[in-house]
Order: structure tokens, then sequence, then C-alpha cells
DNA sequence: GTCTATAGGCCGATAGAC
DNA sequence: GTCTATCGGCCTATAGAC
């Protein structure tokens, strides 16, 4: 990977993630990443692509956040690493959350499956947890998570929450 | 409003939900709804002033659609009209919703005390009925519902966990 | 007065050629 | 890395149909 290629994705990630896909041209991303615009279809043939090539890197990056929660084995600790998670994101990070978030609604983008493993982790806990539906505690849980996470990217999230959540499941 | 202002108005909607504001150019529009080009900036004058009007309308739809649970006295019954509100809309209205969710994400786009006076009416139902944090239970139970919303929305929505939902309230 | 059809200007976006 | 071609998007203007 060329110096100039990461700075093609780099910029391309924080403009889709801030203006969107379609508002943003590949000229302003070679303006603002300081290459020349025929070096994005050079390195990435066209504008869709460079949109895909992203897209994997947000997967990969987004997983590896997710990695201490798979890896805990304390169910009380996986649950309290869950609700804090987004508190927990450097915001180096927050153009691929953003990215994600957005390009949910795009008509193209249908990868539902995606949480699936997470969703079993959380029910997993649960079910250790005696819980009665562990099922729809590991849904209501994800549903809040990614509240959080949106609240905190539209910034308006309030910190006192976390505690309450912890109460909530007696942490 | 003449019949083809509110087919633009229409079909307007249907696209920018659908494909996005800047994906969704005017010619599209004007083709989706059988007119002319030129009527849309006849009666918008351009195109942001289009997504404009219809954010009025989409505003007073969700207003309306809310009002049910405003006019609710019996606390309980308002968590029930609220957890069931998204199961309770008709399809026809689901791209208010949409684009609602979609622009949210947009950088202009800025209302985020929009849905304060259903904090407020959340708020006082929990202390009526007895919750020790009534401020936070109501950022749950918004949070909720537009999770809801958003899963029926992108179609993975499972209809077992609104019993499970009324479970947890005790309704 | 509402609308269509058409023509065209201007600009920016994507892309290929060199 | 630049240059250029081509296309499509936004918008204006006008002449005329309903």
């Amino acid at each position: 990977m060329t110096i100039k290629k990461e700075q093609i994705l780099e910029t391309a990630l924080h403009l889709f993630a801030k203006e969107g896909y379609s508002a943003t041209s590949t000229s302003k991303i070679a303006k603002a990443a300081g290459v020349s615009e025929g070096l994005i279809f050079r390195h990435f043939g066209n504008k869709k692509n460079l949109l895909k090539e992203l897209m994997i890197q947000t997967q990969e990056t987004i997983n590896h956040l997710f990695l201490p929660i798979f890896e805990e084995t304390d169910p009380k600790e996986v649950l309290i690493k869950t609700i804090t998670l987004p508190l927990r994101i450097d915001k180096e990070y927050y153009d691929y959350w953003r990215l994600q978030y957005k390009l949910r609604w795009e008509p193209e983008y249908t990868n539902n499956n995606k949480f699936v493993p997470i969703l079993n982790k959380f029910e997993e806990t649960f079910t250790a947890l005696n819980y009665k539906e562990p099922k729809q505690e590991a849904i209501l849980l994800n549903q809040i998570v990614n509240s959080i996470a949106i609240d905190i990217l539209l910034d308006r999230f309030n910190e006192d929450y976390i505690p309450f959540l912890k109460k909530k499941y007696k942490l």
C-alpha cells in the first residue's frame, strides 16, 4: 500500500462519512488528499470501487473494536464492556462508524447478517446470567449499543445514561 | 396545491427516501412523476427548496402519528401505544420515516431538539409509574422506539420483540 | 394561469488517453 | 501526472398547447 493510496482512502473515508457518497466528487477527494484526480482511477478503477475498499477496511476496524467483547468469558464483564463500548472508541474511528450508519440506508447495501455473531455472544451471556428470554435481551442490548453510538456521533449523548444502564443490568 | 405539484412532492419524497437527496436528479423526479423538468423549478425554484417543503410535510406527518400518545393520560396506555407505534404505522408513511432517519446524517440537518416534547411526555409517564430514574427511562424508551422503527424500515424486525417489551414494562 | 416541449448554458463529475 | 472528452445535473428561457 503506497502512501498516496492510503491518503486517498483516508480522505475519501472522511468525506464520504461527512457529506455522503453521492455528494462527494472524486475531484474533491483528490484536492483534499493532495493528489491528482487520475490517481484515484489508477488505484481504484472507479469511484464505486473506492467505496468498496473503504467498506472492507471499515468492517475490519469495527470487528477489531468488538474483539475484546468476544474474548471476554465473564458474562458480567461482557455486559460492562458492551455498554461502555461506544465510549471507549477513539475519535479517530468515528468516521468508520458514521459511514457504516449512513450506508445502512443505501438501497444496495444489505448485509443484515453482520451483527449476528455479536447477537449470539449476547444471547450466550444472558443465558449464563439466567435471563428468561436471552434472545430478546440480546436484541435489546444491541439496540441500546447502537443507539448510544448514534447519539455520540450526532453529538447529543448524555454521560449519565451509562450508570443508569449499569444499574439496570445489576453491574 | 395543484395535482402536478403534489405528484412532484410525492415522487420526490419516494426517490429521496430511497436513493438519497444527492443521488436523485431533478430529471429523474420529473420522469418518474410524469411532468416536465421545468415544472419542478417553476413550483419550487430549486432542488433544495423542494426538499425543504418535503421536510415540512414530513414533520407534520410524524407529529400527527405521535398525537395519540400525547393525548393519552393513562401512563400504562402511553407505554403500550409507544411500544406498538412503529407497528401501527401504515406503509404509505414509511418514506417519511426513512427520509427522516436518512437526513439525520446530513451535516446541514441539525434539529436535535425535535424529540424533546416526546421525551418530556415519557418522563412524566415514568414518574407517574414511580420509576426511580424517569429521565433516563425516557431516553431508553425513545431509543427502543427508534430502533424498532429502523429495524422495520430495514426489514429485519421480529414480531416476538413486542410481547417481550410488554413484559419488561409490566404491561 | 398551468403545463409541456425543447433548446441550451453552465458547471462539475467520471473516466480514458496520453 | 496532465489533458481532454463525454456525459449528466441544475437551471433558464421561450414558444405554444390545454
